[in-house]
DNA sequence: TTGGCGGTTGCTCATAAGAGCAAAGTAGGC
DNA sequence: GCCTACTTTGCTCTTATGAGCAACCGCCAA
C-alpha cells in the first residue's frame, strides 16, 4: 500500500464513515470504481487505520475473551471494555458488574459456591442482582475475621451474595493466618472449622478474586501482614495473593511457612475444581492477574480490557507476512 | 429503548463490529430476528454506543467541516482529526500540514498570495510540498523584521513558501508595530513599502494564521510588545491577534492607537477579500479562533478538531424528540 | 367488551457490499 | 527484447443490509 493509495483510503474512510456515503458514490468523487473504494477500505481497516469501539459500561471484548480462552485454555473469559473509563474505581465497578452478571449465566447452575473476600468481591457482591439464584449454599473457603477496623467484611459479602441468591451462608470462624503453626493446626482440627472446611472442598464453583503484593493489600489493611512482612514477600518473589497465600509470578507459593500458617482452601485444591472464577481488575494486579492465569489457578477469568491485554502476549500484526 | 434493549444492542455490536458476524447470525445467537438486530444496531449508533473514529495524521472530519461552513458561511473549512494524537505540537503539525495540503487544491489557482508570518505559517511552509505551484508570486501583509532573535524568520517563511511554488517572494521591509505613530506613517509613505503595501492588496489569496493574547506570543518573543504591554491588551478584552493586529471576540481592535502604528494590511482591508485562509490550531487559540470566524476574517478556516469544536454551539443531541 | 391508536414486529423488495475470477498490467529475469 | 510470474483491476454472481409497509400487540377509553 503505497502513500498515495493510503490517503486515498483514508478519503475514502471519511466519505464512509463519517459521511454514510455509498461506496460507488465515494468512487465517483475520488474517480474510483466502488472495488477499488472496497479495497480501500479493507486495507484501512487491516492497517487499523479505522477504530471502532463500543462506548457503555457492559460492553465486553470479545476478540480478546477468546484469545484468552484460546491462549490459556480457559472455560471461559471476560473481559470489559475500558473505552470512555475516566477512573481505575469506575474500571473495577464496570468488572465486578460483569462477574455478577455472569453468576446469572452459570451453566450448570451452581449449589454450593465457595467464596473468597476482599474489595472485589464485596464490590460484586453490592452489584449482584436480587435472585440471581435460587436457593444457593454460600460457603467460604478461606479465614477472614478482620482483625481491626469494619469487622465482619467478608462475613457480610458471603451472606449478601448467599441471601441474594435465596440461599445461605457458611461462614469458616478463623483469622486468615494465624501466628503459629500449632494454632493453625488447632483451629483446623476444631470441629465446626473442619466441617466448614469439607463443605467448602465440596462446592462445585470457586469465586475469588487476587490482590496485589502491595502496602494497601488487604492483608496488612486488615493488620494480618504488616508492610514489612509485605516487603519480605515481594523479596521472594511475590505478585499477590490468592484466597489469602502469596504466589510468584509463576503461581508457587514464595513463603511455605507463612503458607502453612493460612487457614483455607489451598491452591492445588483450588486447581483440582472444576469451576473456579476468578475477578481481577486494575493496573497494580496485572502481575498476579498474570500469575492466576499462567498457573491455571482459575478456570474462568473475569477481568478489564487493559489487564487482559497485559496479561497476553503481544499480538500479531496481522499483515500479509503474519508468519514470516 | 428500555434497559433490555440496550443490553441487547450492546451484546450485538460486539458480535456485528468485533466479531464480523452477520446479523443474521447475530439474530440465531440472540434469538432475535435479522430485523430486530438492524434496528439495535441503528439505535446503539443513534445513542452513540458506537464509536468510529479515523486515526491517520491526514484524516479529517468532514462532519465538523461541513458545520462550520454551514454554521458560519465559510466557503470552506478543514478540520483534522485529534483521534490518536500525543501533543499538542502533533497536533499543529498535522493543522500545518493540511493547510500546506490544501494550497495544493487551490481552485482558482492563485497567482499572487498574500502572507502573514509566525510559528504556524513557518511550519506550513515546512511542510509545503515543492513544486505546489508554478511561479507564484508571494507577499507579504504585514511587518515583521525580527527585532531581536532569529532575524529572517517571517522572511523566510515567505521565501520558503515562493520557492517550493516556483515562484519568488516580495518581502514587507518593516517592522510590525512602530514606537511611534508618525515614523509608520513614514515608512509606508516609503515608495518601496508602498509598493510592496498595493501588491500586497492586489493578492487573490491572503494566508495567515492568529496568535493568542498571551507571554507566549511572537510579538512578545520579537520584542515588539512586552509582557506587560499584552496584559493591558488582555484587559481591554484582547483574545489574540491577526496579521499584528488584537482583536476582541468580536473582530473588533482593541486598540485603536496600536492599531495606527501596526503596519500591512488593515482587518477591514482582509475582509473585504475573496478569499483569506486562516490556518489556527492550539487550544490557547480557541477564542481568536473564535472571533476570526465570528466576524468574518476568513473564508477558508484549516484548524484541528478541538478548535473547531471549541467554535461550534453545542451539537443538538439527535434525538428522536430532538426539536422539543 | 369493543374500538381506536401508538408502537413494534416481521415481512417484501430494492440496493449495497463482498467473494471469487479472468483479463490486463507490471516488474524482473534471462 | 521478450517471456514469465506476480499484482492489480474490473467484472459477475451471491449475500447482506436497509427502506418501506401491512399486520399485530397492548393500552386506554367508551
Amino acid at each position: 500500500m503505497d502513500d498515495v493509495d493510503e490517503l486515498l483510503a483514508i478519503r475514502a474512510a471519511e466519505l464512509y464513515y463519517e459521511e454514510d456515503k455509498t461506496q460507488d458514490e465515494i468512487g465517483q468523487a475520488l474517480r474510483l470504481t466502488r472495488w477499488k473504494v472496497g479495497r480501500l477500505l479493507a486495507q484501512a481497516k487491516q492497517h487499523g487505520f479505522i477504530r471502532i469501539e463500543i462506548v457503555h459500561p457492559k460492553a465486553r471484548r470479545l476478540p480478546i475473551e477468546r484469545r484468552l480462552r484460546d491462549e490459556f485454555g480457559l472455560e471461559d473469559a471476560i473481559v470489559v471494555s475500558a473505552a470512555g473509563v475516566a477512573s481505575a474505581e469506575e474500571l473495577q465497578a464496570r468488572t465486578a458488574q460483569a462477574a455478577a452478571d455472569y453468576l446469572l449465566t452459570l451453566r450448570p447452575v451452581t449449589r454450593t459456591l465457595g467464596v473468597s473476600w476482599g474489595r472485589t468481591l464485596t464490590e460484586l457482591a453490592n452489584h449482584l442482582r436480587q435472585g440471581w439464584a435460587t436457593g444457593v449454599s454460600v460457603v467460604q473457603i478461606n479465614g477472614g475475621v478482620s482483625l481491626n477496623r469494619r469487622p465482619g467484611t467478608a462475613a457480610s459479602t458471603a451472606v449478601s451474595i448467599a441471601h441474594k441468591g435465596g440461599g445461605n451462608a457458611t461462614l469458616l470462624p478463623s483469622p486468615a493466618i494465624l501466628e503459629r503453626l500449632e494454632t493453625k493446626q488447632a483451629i483446623e482440627a476444631d470441629r465446626v472449622v473442619a466441617g466448614v472446611l469439607d463443605l467448602a472442598r465440596s462446592a462445585d464453583t470457586y469465586l475469588f478474586s487476587a490482590g496485589a503484593a502491595d502496602h494497601h493489600s488487604v492483608h496488612v489493611e486488615s493488620g494480618y501482614l504488616t508492610t514489612a512482612d509485605v516487603d519480605l514477600l515481594v523479596a521472594k518473589g511475590a505478585v499477590g495473593d490468592v484466597v489469602g497465600r502469596y504466589i510468584d509470578a509463576n503461581g508457587n507459593t514464595v513463603d511455605p511457612a507463612l503458607d502453612a500458617r493460612t487457614v483455607g482452601l489451598t491452591l492445588d485444591e483450588l486447581r483440582s475444581a472444576t469451576r473456579t472464577i476468578a475477578v481481577i481488575s486494575g493496573s497494580a494486579k496485572h502481575p498476579v492477574a498474570a500469575a492466576v492465569v499462567h498457573s491455571r489457578l482459575c478456570t474462568v477469568l473475569v477481568t478489564d480490557e487493559h489487564t487482559a491485554l497485559a496479561i497476553l502476549p503481544p499480538e500479531p500484526t496481522d499483515r500479509k507476512s503474519g508468519v514470516a
